[in-house]
DNA sequence: GACCGAATTGGTATCGATACCAACTGTTGC
DNA sequence: GCAACAGTTGGTATCGATACCAATTCGGTC
């Protein structure tokens, strides 16, 4: 901490040049050389400053995330998912909780780039005209893991078809009456294209349009439950199956549904999005779209490496780019059963 | 991002020097002055350098954190508390989850070193000789949350008393046949310490010692499951309730006695350690010790910055430092019931 | 009108690394 | 013995901010 690599140059009687040699395993250094130095700073207990090597290189090997709740199951796991990558390849996390609150985004995004991150992960759908205008002046390679509706580079399964594959699923086990807990619809993006798939699935199969059996809020558990419980007030026997665009909210709802003395599936059958460890969790296990957190999780670094390493030569300050859409599939586990 | 200061000084025909004073809202600078600097970083699309700026201060307003296990419920709700203490004091965070493995923390410990962290907090209590040196030596504040065994800062509940308390409850309520899910013993810490609270409040209340109603794994809640299953293979029916080391673990337990049939609480009383939101997401919601997380977090950034306070002017180079414990509770919900 | 102190502004060394260029050493071939 | 060259080593400018000291301006006072 207190000696610097003048120091240890001095104790080792050599230049600082040649200590930053030792310490990157630069060629042409001989054996004694590397011994002294070696030595030296075994004697000073030295640390290299990351900081002035990042300053003199330009290069932090930091990764900004940003993440709408690590205390979703689903997130947490992408999130470990995305530090075990990083970490393997010499990088290292910078997180920012936004808690789902939209307003923070903006402010960590400054830090981040204050911050010199050379990348960004962005993990939260809802957009602002400010957050888009910092995305597109910003040439911090960003990789998005959420549906925000603009040409930003995404690793996402379709939302849309994700959303039709679970009502259709449904449809097909006999349900007609089917009811949504959808995420928020102010903007267009993942809360949106989930419901438009829900929309199209109904038309499909000529279910009538009931707007009273979708309520909207966040992804988050307890949100879940208190909308399973208002479409209980309001509509109580109008649907036989739920289906919520989270596990989180689709537990939630099972867990409403239990207190009341509901049985998930046999009154009710209930799927979700993500099918992540709390489906396995609760009793009965979740039926869910599965997102496949290790393929997510893997192309997210990898385009986001790439882009990084791209930065350097060619300059591509604009962060459009294509969204890859990775494959999601139904996994039917204990919450539903035909109607 | 491509704009230094002194392009800004340039465009404003002002010195880099006042440009700093803008940025940094110094006394003694003219509003003329600061709107000519302000128009030109806004033109520049100019944003400061924090990694020169730490460089020149010697101070990152970085908190390193390790943790155990992000996908754990309890977890990451303490990183999710820690996180808006440390954003609302200016600090950000540096995660390293480590999946338990005990192995990845000295090499996070030193990239914390290299990056020149304000403070480090550790979440993970399993130590080796060589965490415990490097620990001792480096002058970087670090507040533990868990029991590592040693005198290091640290917040944590009282793991014996905890212990004791939840066992104690189960023995007032009938229960004479006890089983445990326990961390890992190889380590004097809140494995042995959870371990210890079993076997007094046993002792205490005249049960027999039965070392074959005890295993010892992690806290996930696979290793719940698994043990659970074990216990019941070799022991079934030899105990009416089950002590677990953490909420994961218990629900672990909870889930292999309702896949086999078993109902908690009427056939087997569960008792878990965290009562983070797992606790309330489970059915039967889980009995539990509980964890006051705000208090906790609370108290571990309080602690840190106290510490990071100091670090400026009296060098206090060890990391001895007394133990903070924050009163538990035990919460009764759904998972216990009278022998 | 000269002087004083406070407010405002500028110049430059510095934080701790690395990169680039220059210098030195020793070996080989003629 | 000398040139050529590869293998080592050292000196110093530099990354982009801030801190310290010096210079300047501006009122107001005597």
């Amino acid at each position: 901490m207190d000696s610097k690599i003048k120091d240890v140059a001095r104790a080792a009687g050599v230049s600082p040049t040649s200590v930053s040699r030792v310490l990157n395993n630069s060629p042409h250094v001989s054996e004694k050389l590397e011994k002294k130095v070696r030595q030296a700073i075994e004697q000073l207990n030295y640390t290299p400053s990351m900081i002035a090597k990042n300053l003199k290189r330009n290069k932090t090997n930091l990764i900004g995330v940003i993440i709408a709740d690590v205390t979703s199951g689903y997130q947490a796991s992408v999130l470990s998912g995305i530090e075990e990558e990083c970490a393997s390849n010499g990088y290292h996390l910078l997180v920012s909780n936004i808690k789902e609150n939209t307003r923070k985004v903006l402010d960590y995004l400054y830090v981040f780039q204050e911050m010199r991150v050379d990348g960004i992960v962005l993990m939260h759908g809802k957009m602002t005209e400010e957050i888009r205008n910092f995305i597109k002046r910003t040439n911090i390679p960003i990789v998005a893991h959420a549906d925000v509706g603009f040409d930003l580079p995404a690793v996402i399964i379709d939302n849309f078809q994700a959303a039709y594959d679970a009502v259709e699923y449904l449809i097909r086990r006999g349900h007609r009456r089917i009811a949504m807990l959808a995420g928020d619809m102010r903007d267009i993006s993942e809360g949106q294209r989930r419901y438009d798939g829900y929309a199209a699935a109904c038309e499909r199969y000529g279910l009538t349009a009931d707007e009273s059996l979708v309520r909207c809020g966040d992804y988050k558990l307890d949100t879940g439950y208190r909308l399973a419980e208002e479409l209980l007030a309001d509509r109580g026997g109008a649907f036989t199956a739920l289906f919520a665009a989270s596990d989180d909210m689709a537990v939630g709802a099972i867990n409403c549904f239990h207190d009341r003395g509901l049985r998930v599936p046999d009154d009710i059958s209930v799927i979700g999005i993500d099918g992540g460890p709390l489906s396995d969790i609760v009793r009965p296990r979740l039926t869910a779209i599965h997102q496949p957190v290790d393929r997510i999780t893997r192309a997210i670094t990898d385009l986001l490496f790439e882009r990084i390493g791209q930065g350097k030569d060619s300059r591509q300050d604009d962060q459009s780019g294509s969204i890859l859409y990775i494959p999601h599939r139904l996994v039917e586990k204990e919450s539903c059963k035909d109607c």
